[in-house]
DNA sequence: ATTATCTATAGATCTATAGATAATGC
DNA sequence: ATTATCTATAGATCTATAGATAATGC
């Protein structure tokens, strides 16, 4: 049965949602394009009609996902101020981000398949690194190399942080490792 | 044809190694058990001989790509002395590094992966994370929450660079995280 | 006689496509 | 008439197993 282009149009945006948080969840090569199509109620066959295929909807899933938390990230600096670098920290590093991937930044949960991946969707990343970067470069003290400088350490340290939280299997290490991560880029020097 | 009893536990031990190379390239659902066991020269069906299933192999792989890591600090640490907690950071965040995942660090290369696995895989990682954290706290200066606490921190910087410098799709970026965390991690307080 | 490896295959799953269906929008 | 979706399936790939083979080691 057709549907409207509008109807369309939102089946579309509803596959790449879907997508986005399964794929965060169980890896690019861990869930299948039926499955995906079955989470957004539509049938296999359809799929094709709005991709070119599963690595065009990867690419565009982790370009949704890393929106989202370019959006999410703008709203805590608008709001926080000066205190904006304490707060981005304190929301990456919660252990409620660890333990749920399907919501949460793309960077960690598919930073390491995104390696193996295709050149437009690497891109995506460079695009979501970049703009997430930015944000947390504005928000420290510094020349403007010295800033951009802190901001690429700091994303990596979260984003490591994160990874090595879930990768354990060990509740208490995990906490331990978001302890001391949030310890340590709290208690710089200068911010 | 069968072979010794010795010749076997050397097949078995290239099986091991070629999937320890081979699942840090691809991750631990982009390569199947007939490709490994035909990289190690053997065929699908001696697979199962050898291993309860390919999850038994994937936490057999992921511990002695640890394994590997730990004796590589080891002997860093021992040749370094003072200057330890500096080589190690060099060497761990080298181009080069981030450029052979087959051969680098497990945490990086399937630290999102592992994430997804069982149990007895993710308790590999923990072990192997807590070695090379003793290592790196061996290494820096302070008390002992103190040394542990910043090598976890600096554990988790080191893994989210190599994460963060391979997934995006420019080199000129790629390179200057690297830098970025090599900076952030030589020039803090104390060490 | 035991057993390490090999050949062959079952059964499941995956991506992608072909052709049918039925409602939209000119 | 166009087109978004559905049904059905081709063709490839994956894990795991069954049974045969042939060399080791008692």
């Amino acid at each position: 049965m057709r549907v409207s282009r509008e109807q369309a149009a939102e089946n579309r945006a509803r596959i790449v949602a879907v997508a986005a948080t399964l794929f965060r969840q169980k890896g690019f090569d861990g869930i299948g394009v039926a499955d995906i199509m079955q989470a957004a109620a539509l049938t296999h066959g359809g799929f094709y009609g709005h991709f070119k295929s599963k690595d065009d909807l990867a690419a565009q899933a982790s370009r949704a996902a890393l929106a989202t938390s370019v959006a999410k990230w703008e709203e805590i600096a608008a709001a926080e101020g000066d205190t904006s670098y304490a707060a981005l920290v304190a929301s990456y590093l919660r252990p409620a981000h660890r333990d749920h991937a399907g919501k949460g930044c793309a960077l960690t949960a598919l930073g390491g398949d995104a390696a193996r991946q295709g050149k437009p969707l690497r891109a995506a990343f460079r695009e979501g690194l970049t703009r997430l970067v930015d944000i947390l470069a504005a928000a420290v003290p510094g020349t403007k190399a010295a800033r951009r400088r802190r901001a690429l350490a700091a994303m990596s340290q979260m984003v490591g942080a994160i990874v090595l939280a879930r990768a354990v299997d060990d509740a208490a290490l995990s906490d331990e490792i978001l302890a001391a991560a949030r310890h340590d880029l709290l208690a710089r020097d200068g911010v």
